[in-house]
DNA sequence: CCAAAATTGTACTGTTCAGTACAATTAAAA
DNA sequence: TTTTAATTGTACTGAACAGTACAATTTTGG
């Protein structure tokens, strides 16, 4: 356990607030009491409640790119895409599926005026679809794939499967339906796949 | 236009501003203020701001239940079947791509400590999955379906591309990745009809 | 018509909120 | 050392919040 200067230990406090209660229902004064940190620290390291979201939101980016966080985005094997789905639902079961994506539920959170935190969290979802589309790019490339698969389309149907089925799960508080629809996702890119040789 | 009562007032004004900015961004006083009506009928009517949550996620799973809504879960043929992600798209398209499903918005605001809120949500999600299942079902009968098809999947399947789907709508202010998933979807659903005759 | 019930208007309570003021302290630089 | 900058503690402000009190009014039913 190293010790984290103040920013860090509030950026730390506001993502798993913001991640079980949401943005709006997470006030400053609860961060600043969980990460043990005090209000003139806060106006000093944020502009305001939106900054910090902000920062938040670039941090949680910062984790997952760099592989750090549960579930990663390096995905290099069929056997690792697979894994790619089931590791959400590993994830939630480890919060007794009370919670969604962190990042899906600041999302749902903001308004029409955040525009800079809407287009931060727009450009996650950019970095995942590529990572997922040069997956599966690479896959036809190599010839695994059929010709008409759209790797960019499969990526979004993949991201959409995966933000729908946390969500389902929290609101569920169980992960039935996730399965369900992770398992039909798994089918349908496998007969997406050139069958040639009886191989993983 | 009809004349309504106090209490339906509160409830559409509760639900546009529900999803316009999430349960927990808004106030009563706004409620009573864009429904022209005061705190005093509030208190009347509903024992608190989450027994008014819980009567608007009642009244909306009874539009939605019968079929007043603009997406509907009357569901007897293909076509209808292939609409039914299109309508969402459609939805989302009329309000600037700026909002995302009502329900699942209120849902993604719900916390531990509101088991009766969760679990009117998850009693919608089943009735929702109980008409997409029933569609399958009764096609799966018809020998239109291949027989290794499970439609209570299949149904969680379509749910969830359609709740991430409108997440992704809204972080991303325009509809490409949700087109894109349910574009998949929608080829994946076809691969598992039993192909006989060249029809529609 | 009258009494009981339902509904509404206005004012208020105590709390929590985001954000600010400013002095005190610590660390860094010259 | 000295002085400048960075950081922190405490207290406060005005607004917004959920919820309540209670009287006034309207509606209903006998």
């Amino acid at each position: 356990m190293e010790k984290l200067d103040t920013k860090t230990k509030m950026i730390h406090a506001a993502i798993d607030l913001f991640h079980r209660h949401g943005v709006n229902a997470t006030s400053i004064d609860q961060i600043l009491e969980s990460s043990g940190t005090g209000k003139s620290q806060f106006s000093h390291y944020f502009k305001n409640k939106e900054g910090l979201v902000h920062a938040a939101l670039i941090y949680l980016h910062d984790v997952i790119r760099s592989g750090k966080a549960q579930t990663g985005y390096e995905i290099n094997s069929w056997k690792e895409m697979d894994y790619w789905f089931q590791s959400f639902i590993d994830f939630q079961r480890s919060v007794n599926f009370e919670r969604s994506c962190p990042i899906g539920t600041i999302g749902n959170d903001v308004t029409d005026n955040q525009e800079s935190l809407r287009a931060a969290i727009a450009e996650f979802l950019l970095w995942s679809r590529g990572r997922l589309a040069l997956f599966f790019d690479e896959r036809k490339r190599a010839g695994e794939l059929l010709k008409q698969v759209n790797p960019g389309a499969l990526a979004d149907f993949c991201i959409a499967i995966m933000q729908g089925g946390m969500l389902l799960t929290k609101m569920n508080r169980n992960s039935d339906m996730f399965e369900n629809a992770a398992g039909q996702a798994q089918a349908y890119i496998k007969s997406l796949r050139v069958k040639i040789k009886r191989k993983n």
